[in-house]
DNA sequence: CAATCTATTGGAACAGCGTTCCATTCATGT
DNA sequence: ACATGAATGGAACGCTGTTCCAATAGATTG
């Protein structure tokens, strides 16, 4: 807590926490969340594992720290003060995004609710949903429902991301998974085999919308 | 694929990809997703690890079949021909409930999309949509905000679950949930803080459900 | 300036993991 | 009775996160 109060740094290149954590995002961003270990992060930083533990309690603390700063940037970049509707759906798009940059922060805000990344999307949306006039007894339930349809969107885009082999693109993967979902039984799954041509040119981006607004819309007749 | 057609059985214990799927889920059902390990799962079996590798080609495979195996036994009970939002209400409850026995199948879930489990719960709630009347062009964004609603909560109560001392009770932990959001920072944290005493003694399926309806009112007031 | 002392470092060592390998066993078809 | 190939079980490999600890660096003290 009182750590490097009122001392000179002691070296240019000192480990510090905000240092390591700045490695992990870079290696998470590059290599994905199985390159992330620790004998690379020690590599990436010239030092050995035991320096890196001084600093960090743990690989989990490592990773919640990691993904509570990328959120963290994100929501304080969708600060501005728009209408209540805009301003939710600027949050949700902004997590949207960050996730579609970083997937590792999708599987990580799933592993561990009601951590500082958790909150400031509660509140940040919470926040509007008093604004746009929700009943004080519904905002839990409300808020409730777009955070966790958020979160299931993040954490299912940052699985396919994993699934998409690093070379091919995106269209050939959605193509690919339309095929499989074409060559389903007829008789077991109708449904699916029908949405697969719709799969193959979709815009991810525009159906999470399309998802916010169907609660939103829903919110709104409630009231 | 033809193997052990038209051929008694070797001798009564044998392995067999069923019986090492039944003890997967039993060993994940008692000790959570930590305790499944390849050494105990040939502990459990009274036999090697390369036994096991001989009808599984994986752990992850095995963890997915395991959940295809719960979620399809879910599906099978809910298929009965009840109104559509009934259906879909049934449906989501399924799921729920299912994960609320079996954490481990709601972190699998998000981890592996386009599995069967997936395939089987949008197949469930896609076909009554369609009954529902909703329109063709809009039933595949309406599908994927139901499907990312219900995982959301899945992988987010599977998360808690794993939170949550095996020890303590429920209510003790959402009181000491309820306190640390309490304690937050009130000038960042004024919506969370509210919703602290409600956190409380809220109820996580009704809440839940909550969350379907709403989403089912924003189909309706699209139609 | 020399001595001391503590915060920090880097790498060796440990236990446990998923997976592979392979000599051995078993039930069958000839 | 023999040969064959499916099935077995356990040793071994390479990797992981984590702990431990002797060595160091830089500020503080006498």
């Amino acid at each position: 807590m009182i750590r490097k109060i009122d001392r000179t740094e002691r070296r240019s290149d000192a480990l510090s926490r905000e240092r390591i954590i700045a490695a992990a995002i870079e290696i998470l961003d590059t290599g994905g969340e199985g390159a992330l270990t620790v004998r690379a992060l020690a590599a990436h930083l010239a030092t050995g594992s035991g320096a890196i533990y001084w600093h960090v309690v743990d690989k989990n603390e490592l990773l919640a720290a990691a993904a509570d700063a990328v959120i963290a940037r994100v929501m304080s970049d969708v600060a501005g003060g728009a209408k209540p509707r805009e301003a939710i759906r600027a949050v949700a798009i902004g997590v949207f995004d960050a996730i579609d940059a970083h997937p590792w922060v999708g599987a990580q805000l799933f592993r561990e609710p009601g951590r500082p990344a958790t909150l400031d999307i509660i509140e940040g949306i919470g926040r509007q949903l008093r604004v746009l006039g929700v009943a004080k007894v519904a905002q839990f339930d409300t808020v409730s429902a777009l955070v966790h349809y958020i979160l299931g969107v993040a954490g299912q885009n940052a699985a396919n991301a994993r699934l998409v082999a690093p070379g091919t693109d995106r269209s050939a993967f959605l193509s690919s998974v339309a095929a499989q979902w074409t060559a389903l039984d007829p008789a077991r799954y109708p449904f699916v085999r029908q949405m697969a041509s719709q799969l193959r040119d979709h815009d991810d981006r525009a159906q999470f919308l399309a998802g916010v607004d169907l609660i939103l819309a829903g919110i709104d007749s409630a009231r």
